[in-house]
RNA sequence: GCCGGAGUGGCGGAACUGGCAGUCGCGCCGCACUCAAAAUGCGGUGAGGUCAACCCUCGUGUGGGUUCGAGUCCCACCUCCGGCACCA
């Protein structure tokens, strides 16, 4: 950059033969560039004109591991075609980035090498970001936000008080994986086999006062809005919509022999005639009470059995379904017929009301548990004629039998109505379930956001008045033994607000998806210090336009992120009630059929190739490689293919002109309109494998041609900003240094091309004997079918295959086949 | 079990609404440049058939079907990947 680029002109132009220019060298030119960008902010958002549209591009933020890997290339690659793109089109882009820095593996450095999270997390960030700027990502990074600083995490814990004022935010006991050992809580993840990760110990299940955000309340909102998002995979959809998981069915009141009542839940209340016992959760309340002293040891025994396993093994299949009788009986609420209750493992206190009534005969698990304990099993749906019922439990729709007063209804009705009756007699109602559960947010750690709320012995609990917020993350507290903050007093001795007397800080800190629930909205304006986010910035930028991520995060991440977009919605801080318009979401890097991680040990590392062949071929390599929304296996891969790629378009720049025929020049204007269209298109649609493909054609078939006059120096351009979103270095140089352009090329105009560029004169057209190619000929585009079977009727290649029989039929598709229909030939 | 997605050369992958299967790249082979190698450039490369040539046959997971014509549409199945998984 030391020289003018007229200068450098000069000099190219002086020089006698192509073959002995410079080579093109990627990592000083790429060091230049970064350099020089950096001078001019080039990627600083710009303030949008007057009349100028906006556009959020954004990609997952990381966890800072300390190090990229290929996953990361691949998806912030995308991210940044996708920016660059629109950029060039005219958006006033916005394309930040920052980092998801709150979590475990900064807390685990501190227990195992005594490294204190906050200075081992600021160091992989820095490494991180690095390595980001390296790959010539266009973030904006004054924009950069982490959720572990305390400018960031005020806001959530600001936002978490806003959720306990509107009643979202609550208080209850809940079971967690806790290691006696190493007297902590675990993460599901770091529960293997039932054991502690760390120490081997075995896991218990504690019940201990957990806080969660009440998302099931917006069950209904978050369901129904899924049919908004119609930028969103269907995939993702749909595993939204299950998880979700809305069922109709109905609340039935069964009552003790005493009176007491047993509420369940059913989705077939249709069957309600065939139910022969119903099962309760081993926690469930009345099971103490029910339990007569003959049966009381058994029913302790499974209660134990179950007690010592999380929730989330026990709802899994290979778990042996027990069932031990209470001894005590209910009375069903249309009959009045007695029935035994039982406590079994499979039913979860967590769902539906935490009993169960049990139809054998049209229930598989009522079945094989009815089978096992010598249960009645009654039949009460008769299958449409022509139905075999099958050996088992009969769990389709039919006609009621044995349903006194039901019998001959179908099933549909006879829920309608047995609800009806149901409510006529105070013995139950319709009603809905979800799948969903309460989001537990609290965590028995120190690497978050600590919750604000307070516990005084008189007042109860109290929050932390905003004014008070941060409530900061104390240093200097001993990592290993509980949880830190709760064994830190400096942190947790403080006085209540409300009475002033002395009280207990909460030292629960928040899940770390909670911080990235919101992070989209404070890039909007990140350094405001009076606010969460700026309303005015979020009318401009929001909802993302396009948001660019892994498929792993279809229901956790996103389901929350637009819990939290209704919640602020619904508090009057926002008009935006989702938050992603449209989601992309790339498909992983697999090796040998598993996803690639640092845990396998088969992560390559981009700066690896970053030195080898610079960063504009490991972004156009790992672009290439696939369609980015598919998995691609990672079969040695080599960057050079993308190498010599640029290295031809760097030649291609350093070509000098010439004379050029008109011919030439129709020629090369044809070459660079298919190039211009196609990869528009391509890039449209995500298309970057063939978009780079259709490049990689241009610039061969450029330096084939003869011309080097006007036409030719004009495809160079177009094909050098085409190329621009995928290679922004090389790209740049050639724009600034070799062609002497003064501004970005990524500030240039996106090219356009003229239709009648691209409009072909003649077609070559496909002779067909019997759906087989015989021949092909090359005609004026739009030729009459008549004329066209006649010339293809003529061809001697056809009249030879022929072979002397007459065509049958003669299909004719104009500009593109001839199929002549015949007799096939006798052997 | 339920719900998604995918099976195409040695490899990654292309093929718009049914119309030339295999764009582009990797690898491999040959040639040029070189004292030589690397790098680079040029050419070739699905399989088979008295391949020298034109040419012919076969070929998109398997088996059927629709059609003048199927990688693409329909039916049945196989394999792999992802998600959910006792949800009452």
């Amino acid at each position: 950059m030391e020289e003018e680029p007229g200068r450098l002109l000069e000099r190219r132009q002086g020089m006698p033969d192509s073959r002995v220019q410079e080579r093109y060298d990627p990592v000083a030119v790429e060091a230049r560039w970064l350099r020089r960008w950096d001078e001019e902010e080039l990627y600083r958002t710009p303030a949008p004109a007057a009349g100028q549209k906006t556009f959020y591009q954004l990609e997952m933020f990381p966890y800072p591991s300390g190090e990229l890997h290929m996953g990361h290339v691949r998806n912030y690659s995308i991210g940044d075609v996708m920016a660059r793109f629109r950029r060039m089109q005219g958006h006033a882009v916005l394309h930040p980035m920052g980092f998801d820095a709150f979590g475990m593996p900064a807390e685990n450095a501190a227990i195992e090498r005594g490294v204190d999270p906050n200075v081992f997390t600021e160091r992989n960030i820095e490494r991180v970001r690095t390595q980001c700027r390296r790959m010539g990502w266009s973030y904006d990074w004054s924009r950069e936000v982490v959720t572990s600083h305390p400018d960031y995490y005020r806001w959530t814990q600001w936002l978490f008080l806003l959720f306990y004022e509107r009643g979202l935010a609550y208080r209850k006991e809940a079971s967690v994986n806790y290691c006696p050992v190493d007297e902590t809580v675990l993460a599901n993840e770091q529960v293997e086999d039932g054991r502690c990760w760390r120490c081997g110990a075995e896991v218990e299940q504690r019940r201990l006062n957990q806080w969660f955000f009440r998302i099931t309340a917006y069950a209904d909102r978050l369901l129904d809005d899924i049919a908004l998002l119609d930028g969103w995979p269907e995939r993702i959809r749909l595993m939204q919509t299950h998880w979700i998981g809305r069922s109709q069915g109905a609340e039935v009141k069964f009552t003790t022999e005493d009176g007491r009542s047993i509420p369940v839940f059913t989705t077939r209340p249709d069957t309600l005639f065939g139910v022969t016992f119903l099962v309760l959760a081993p926690e469930h309340p009345l099971v103490e009470t029910l339990v007569d002293p003959a049966h009381r040891p058994a029913v302790e025994g499974l209660i134990a059995a179950a007690g010592r396993l999380a929730e989330f093994q026990r709802a899994s299949e290979e778990t042996e379904k027990i069932g031990v009788p209470t001894g005590a009986f209910a009375r069903h609420p249309l009959t009045g017929e007695l029935v035994p209750i039982l406590v079994g493992n499979y039913v979860l206190m967590s769902y539906g009301t935490g009993a169960v009534m049990g139809v054998p005969a049209h229930d598989t698990r009522d079945f094989a548990f009815a089978r096992r304990y010598g249960l009645t099993i009654r039949p009460v749906i008769a299958p449409p004629p022509g139905v075999d019922p099958g050996e088992g439990a009969y769990t389709g729709e039919g006609v009621l039998v044995n349903s006194p007063g039901f019998d001959g209804m179908a099933s549909d009705a006879a829920r309608a109505a047995i609800v009806a009756e149901l409510e006529a007699r105070g013995m139950g109602q319709g009603r809905t379930t979800y799948h969903l559960r309460d989001w537990l947010i609290s965590r028995q750690r120190y690497w978050g956001a600590p919750i604000p709320m307070i516990h005084c012995p008189r007042c109860d609990l109290v929050p932390v008045p905003v004014e008070a917020l941060p409530v900061l993350l104390p240093p200097g507290v001993r990592f290993g033994h509980g949880s830190p903050l709760a064994e830190h007093e400096p942190f947790w001795r403080t006085t209540c607000p409300r009475c002033g007397g002395p009280a207990r800080r909460e030292t629960d800190t928040m899940d770390t998806f909670v911080d990235s629930s919101w992070y989209f909205l404070r890039f909007c304006s990140p350094h405001d210090d009076r606010r969460p986010f700026d309303p005015e910035a979020v009318e401009r930028y929001m909802p993302v336009d396009e948001y660019v991520g892994g498929p792993e995060h279809a229901v956790l991440h996103l389901l929350y992120a637009r819990f939290f977009q209704k919640v602020l919605f619904d508090a009057g801080l926002t008009r935006v009630t989702e938050p992603f318009h449209r989601l992309f979401t790339q498909g992983m890097l697999v090796q040998n059929g598993a996803k690639m991680s640092k845990s396998k040990g088969n992560i390559v590392s981009p700066e690896a190739w970053m030195d080898r062949v610079g960063a504009d071929a490991t972004r156009v390599h790992m672009l290439f490689a696939g369609p980015p929304d598919r998995d691609v296996e990672w079969v040695d891969p080599r960057p050079e293919g993308a190498a010599r790629f640029l290295g031809r378009l760097w030649r291609l720049g350093q070509e000098k002109s010439g004379p050029e025929t008109p011919e030439a020049a129709r020629a090369i204007r044809r070459i660079a309109a298919h190039a211009v269209k196609k990869v528009t298109e391509d890039i449209e649609r995500h298309a970057f494998n063939t978009a780079i493909a259709a490049l990689m054609e241009a610039v061969r078939d450029l330096l084939d041609q003869p011309g080097r006059g006007p036409a030719f120096s004009a495809a160079v351009r177009d094909v050098v900003r085409l190329t621009a979103p995928f290679a922004p270095f090389i790209t740049e140089a050639i724009w600034r240094e070799l062609l002497g352009e003064a501004r970005s090329v990524h500030l240039a105009s996106w090219p356009v091309y003229d239709p009648e560029d691209v409009r072909p004169r003649t077609s070559e057209v496909v002779i067909q004997v019997n759906g087989r190619v015989r021949d092909r000929i090359e005609v004026p585009v739009g030729l009459a079918s008549e004329e066209l079977e006649r010339a293809a009727l003529a061809r001697e290649r056809i009249v030879e295959a022929l072979g002397g029989r007459a065509p049958r039929r003669v299909v004719v598709i104009p500009d593109r086949l001839v199929n002549v229909v015949a007799d096939a030939p006798r052997p």
